[in-house]
DNA sequence: TTTAGGG
DNA sequence: CCCTAAA
């Protein structure tokens, strides 16, 4: 699974002349994102290869566990990609069980159980600006009382708009066997509640024609991927990336990812698929099978395997059957007030769900519950083969940033009047909590006797907090990028999202990303951003090199002015001393570039300042 | 792509 | 944050 890295993303520089980059070192924080990612999905591709008839891997009992002791609603999302002619959407309707069942395996914590059906997509011929991810909620909040982990919330997407819906659950197998994703315990759940009515029908995606296409929906394309968005090449020709480094695919990106039939090759036409392939008297499926490139593996889409398939299958070792009922988000965090209405939690789930897909996914792979992180061990090595238990395996979908968006929901002006006096249009931009988001964050109980917002730590953050950056050379202790509590994804009412172009999210700066900042350019200087990346931000995929310097020229503007002029959130006095004792150190050395580590030692004794 | 600055 | 020239 070896995948090229093509540093230049289809960029041409040959005709750019290079500036000297001789203090840049090749820091070995520039960790094989591309690689893991490549091999994540191509992981992912080559598990698809044959259909599992029982891997049911509740993804419920399996991530369910670690993150017992954190809070919020949590978004578990189960997105079936059902070419079913018949309304999904009424059959979920139907589904009235879901509170009762879905917290067999989450009972400590708050699981917005979200099922989407996809019977639908028109992407081709979608007008880039429109192509929006879509999910509709259309199905009413269940039994959410008191208990929160009664709450159970169904997403579907929304009919048949030009919903552009990244699957978080990519079934591809059959799931005519009602053993399918049960949670454990329970005769029916969420899950068969929710997609019961669809175990007779084939779920698959349907795949291109082009064997091509198909696969390469589950490729990564590389270093211009730090934001794990999948992208795809098509043929020879090659995405054009969006700006390096840059967060949030925007429209741009998706018109990338669509015109190069990434997205295409996994949502067709139901007509199409139909017109050759489905038959709804019969609940046959459509059976495709595709070859990873040379891999040599099959991807079989449905339950219709075919003895062809599985003979297709590599020529070493056992290929392994599994289908993959669902995604889990685990960074998905929801706040809404209690006076929220059933219908703004709807949209504050849309928001997220659209917020975390714009930004970029990349998967996680959790074998037993844990996550694995070699992505270069075989699957045998980890675990997995066709005899062994799959239902420890469960895949993730995990936000291409490191944090973790949280969104805030003011919902009425007698709920934000009561929690802040913020201007009216700061309460229709961005959600009141954001103010208070440290204080919410650290007073769980606060949150809690609410019952809605409960901070939530992911595990990712988690592991990442376990490995502090090992060439960190801090004077002052840096502490771990915390969860970034502040970035909030606004919630607009009316969310604009037909703009061609549209800005990014305002993500402020925390206090800890700030500290994070002065620190690495005490230490690099105010010249090398990129290195600062790397060094401090490199897990903060909305974070860009430029964003770091524009940063820094606030800084350096609001250390600057009176304490009485500068507003936001306030950055504390002592970084902000730090801050211009580092500017003034580095405005004097600009000449001595190559000092690197040395000038910052030095300019320590010198200035005496950073400590 | 990265840096540097203006908008 | 965006946009761009220049490197």
């Amino acid at each position: 699974m070896v995948v090229k890295r093509r540093l230049n993303c289809g960029f041409d520089f040959s005709g750019v002349p290079k500036a000297p980059r001789s203090t840049r070192r090749k820091v070995s924080s520039e960790r094989d994102d591309v690689d893991s990612q490549l091999t994540a999905f191509d992981l992912l591709a080559s598990l698809a290869g044959k259909l599992l008839e029982e891997s049911e891997s509740s993804s419920t009992s399996t991530y369910g566990d670690s993150q017992e002791d954190h809070l919020v609603v949590k978004i578990k999302q189960e997105h079936e990609l059902v070419y079913n002619d018949k309304p999904c959407k009424s059959e979920l309707s139907h589904q009235g069980n879901l509170s009762s069942k879905s917290p067999s395996d989450n009972t400590s914590e708050t699981c917005l159980q979200v099922s989407s059906v996809e019977n639908d997509c028109v992407l081709e011929q979608t007008p880039v600006s429109d192509c929006k991810i879509a999910l509709g909620l259309k199905q009413p909040l269940v039994g959410c009382g008191n208990k929160k982990e009664d709450c159970a919330v169904h997403v579907e997407q929304g009919e048949a708009t030009n919903g552009l819906m990244i699957p978080d659950t990519i079934s591809l197998k059959d799931s005519s066997h009602e053993s399918v994703h049960m949670p454990p315990g329970k005769d029916g759940g969420v899950l068969n509640g929710s997609l019961g009515g669809y175990m007779n029908h084939s779920k698959l995606v349907c795949s291109d024609d082009d064997d091509e296409n198909y696969c390469k929906f589950y490729k990564f394309s590389d270093k211009c991927n730090k934001s794990y968005r999948p992208m795809t090449r098509v043929g020879h020709r090659r995405i054009k990336k969006s700006k390096y480094g840059r967060a949030f695919p925007r429209s741009k990106c998706f018109e990338d990812t669509r015109t190069d039939g990434c997205i295409k090759a996994l949502y067709r036409k139901r007509k199409l698929c139909y017109g050759y392939n489905y038959n709804p008297w019969k609940h046959e499926t459509v059976h495709r099978k595709r070859r990873l490139s040379d891999k040599g593996l099959v991807v079989t889409s449905d339950g219709g395997l075919s003895s062809e398939s599985v003979t297709n299958s590599p020529q070493k070792g056992e290929s392994v059957k599994l289908s993959i009922k669902s995604f889990r988000i685990p960074e998905l965090f929801i706040e809404v007030p209690e006076t929220a209405t059933v219908g703004s939690l709807k949209r504050t789930v849309m928001e997220a769900v659209t917020a975390l897909l714009g930004d970029g996914i990349r998967i996680g792979v959790l074998v037993q519950g844990k996550k694995v992180r070699d992505d270069t061990n075989t699957l045998s090595q980890t675990g997995l083969s066709c005899r062994e238990n799959l239902d420890n395996l469960g895949f993730t979908l995990e936000p291409g940033s490191s944090e973790n968006p949280v969104l805030s929901l003011p919902t009425d002006s007698t709920n934000l009047s009561e929690r802040s006096s913020a201007s009216p249009e700061l309460n229709s931009r961005i959600p009141l909590s954001l103010l208070h988001a440290d204080h919410m964050i650290n007073s769980g109980t606060c949150v809690e006797s609410k019952q809605e917002l409960v901070p939530y730590q992911s595990d990712i953050t988690a592991d990442e907090q376990q490995q502090p950056s090992p060439d960190s050379r801090a004077i002052v202790p840096v502490p771990p990028l915390e969860p970034d509590a502040l970035a909030v994804v606004p919630l607009n009412e009316k969310p604009k999202r037909t703009e061609l172009s549209q800005r990014r999210t305002r993500r402020p700066f925390s206090v800890s990303e700030v500290e994070a900042l002065v620190h690495a350019v005490e230490e690099l200087g105010t010249g090398r951003w990129r290195d600062v990346k790397l060094r401090s931000f490199d897990d903060a995929s909305h974070r860009t090199y430029v964003d770091l310097k524009d940063k820094w020229k606030t800084l350096v503007h609001t250390a600057s002015i009176s304490p009485q002029q500068r507003r936001g959130q306030p950055v504390p006095q002592e970084l902000l001393d730090r801050v211009l004792a580092a500017h003034r150190y580095w405005s004097q050395h600009q000449v001595k570039q190559n000092g690197k580590h040395q000038a910052a030692a030095m300019m320590v004794v010198e200035s005496g300042a950073f400590m």
